[in-house]
DNA sequence: TGGGGTATTATCACC
DNA sequence: GGTGATCCATACCCCA
């Protein structure tokens, strides 16, 4: 696969700066008129809290007062993409424009300072305490919320140690933002911006960085949100599609994603893509990394296959990985345990498997209904908080614990329990557990709503 | 071998 | 409560 030519990645890049700096502008007027907005409504209303579930309006319908932005895109707009060598003059909005329709205009005061305030050096992510998920795990009526509209893509719950913010990206390129209320005293939002020109493939943001949150699209940019300014920057620009993206877990400026077939490693600090490596024979469909051994990673791609790599012995044309993971089908995801022990994957062909890191040959291969067809996002399953729990949707709008036992000589996989809850109204499809709270686990529907499990 | 056609599947807005 | 629209997945089948 080619990549943009280099000369129009810097004719970009020059516009892109020029855009930031419009963006800018933008948004400081904005904010002014937000500001006196909120102060009108806010001495017309006995209320000091905005409204629990406002009604979900579209950018045009939104009502009269609301601090709207539309931003539409280039391609709506029948105009070139910005990267676009043919592009003659600097497009009117960039795509990284201003934050379209915020359901709420709390996320500036108090969200953005409780994220900033976590930009201290994050604690490690917590690890099992002896929970038991298939006993512990409810889902409370207050813990249902539609976060974006239209199905949702991915989901991450942001690495804040003592709060839970659920990020959720759609099919739109909307990213959403659902502020829990977990002490019950009605303090929750949602907001929702638009970032993206097309579907959200991936949301990701390092324990050690989580003011810095990274999505990515099928419209082939990266975007970055400010959570401070509460817009987002595009920081690359791709013709071709991204699906997967995943941060290294000692360097959080270094971005791993999944261009098309190629894996790349995109350097914030660089700005640019330092290094492709032609990986898979279709999309790579996830990227994770070895917990402990940072030159480990894992992709899984529509190929069929799953593979485990080694940064360092890397070659960018034909790169040879450590081990090939054959399955009948797409792949949809891997991702290694806690302890970085073992590889679960997730393939159309309707299997979870899970392979020991040590011996591949060691692995054990559960059936699982995976036919997902083609409303709903494919299934993913991820790994709880120790290296015994993995949880998956189930097409029974429920969840499927699966149990591992990983000894010297064997690997066992058996269901251990099915979660289902009448407040689970939707076919949970993608999944995050939060990187502190142990039993705080997130699951995303077709349908934009997400459900936060908690812990008895 | 590869391109076109199509079956599959759940959710929600609208009536 | 019934029903049409969705349509950036995927795999399979058939035919050129």
């Amino acid at each position: 696969m080619a990549s943009p030519p280099e000369a129009a990645l810097t004719d970009y890049e020059r516009r892109r700066e020029e855009n930031i700096r419009r963006n800018d502008a933008i948004l400081a007027s904005l904010r002014r008129k937000a500001a006196d907005l909120s102060a009108a409504i806010q001495s017309s209303s006995s209320s000091k809290r905005p409204k629990k579930q406002q009604p979900r309006a579209s950018p045009a319908a939104a009502a009269p007062g609301s601090p709207v932005v539309l931003r539409r895109s280039l391609r709506t707009r029948g105009l070139p993409p910005s990267g676009s060598s043919s592009a003659a003059s600097p497009p009117a909005q960039a795509p990284a424009s201003p934050p379209a329709a915020p359901r709420s205009t709390r996320f500036s005061s108090s969200l953005a300072s409780a994220i900033l305030a976590a930009a201290s050096p994050g604690s490690p992510p917590v690890r099992d305490d002896g929970f038991d998920a298939g006993a512990e795990l409810v889902l409370r009526p207050s813990h249902v919320r539609r976060v974006v509209p239209d199905r949702i893509l991915s989901v991450r719950i942001l690495p804040l140690v003592d709060r839970t913010v659920v990020a959720a990206g759609n099919k739109l390129g909307n990213v959403g933002f659902w502020d829990v209320d977990e002490d019950g005293d009605g303090a929750d939002g949602v907001f929702e911006y638009l970032p993206h020109r097309g579907p959200v493939g991936a949301i990701v943001a390092h324990p050690a960085m989580p003011q810095k949150i990274y999505s990515c699209s099928y419209g082939g940019e990266i975007c970055l949100m400010d959570v401070e300014k509460e817009n987002f920057n595009m920081i690359h620009l791709t013709d071709y599609p991204i699906f997967s993206l995943c941060q290294a877990p000692n360097s959080p400026s270094c971005l791993y994603f999944g261009e098309g077939n190629d894996l790349k490693l995109f350097d914030e600090r660089m700005g640019k893509v330092s290094v492709t490596w032609n990986s898979h024979d279709n999309r790579i469909n996830s990227i994770d990394f070895h917990p402990e051994n940072t030159s480990m990673l894992a992709t899984s791609s529509t190929d069929g296959t799953a593979r485990i790599w080694d940064l360092r012995t890397m070659k960018e044309k034909e790169a040879e990985s450590l081990k090939v993971l054959e399955h009948g089908r797409s792949v949809q995801s891997a991702y290694f345990s806690p302890s970085g022990r073992m590889v679960a994957t997730t393939s159309l062909d309707d299997t979870v498997r899970i392979f020991s890191v040590d011996n591949f040959d060691n692995s054990d291969i559960m059936k699982h209904n995976n036919k997902t067809g083609r409303w709903l996002s494919t299934f993913k399953a991820i790994w709880g908080w120790n290296d015994t729990d993995l949880f998956i949707g189930n097409m029974g709008r429920a969840i499927d614990i699966i149990s591992v036992d990983l000894n010297d000589r064997s690997l066992s996989a058996t269901k251990k329990a099915c979660l289902e809850s009448e407040h689970m109204t939707a076919i949970p499809c993608r999944f995050s557990a939060h990187p502190y709270k142990v039993g705080h686990l997130a699951c995303a529907s077709s349908g934009g709503k997400v459900f936060l499990w908690t812990r008895v």
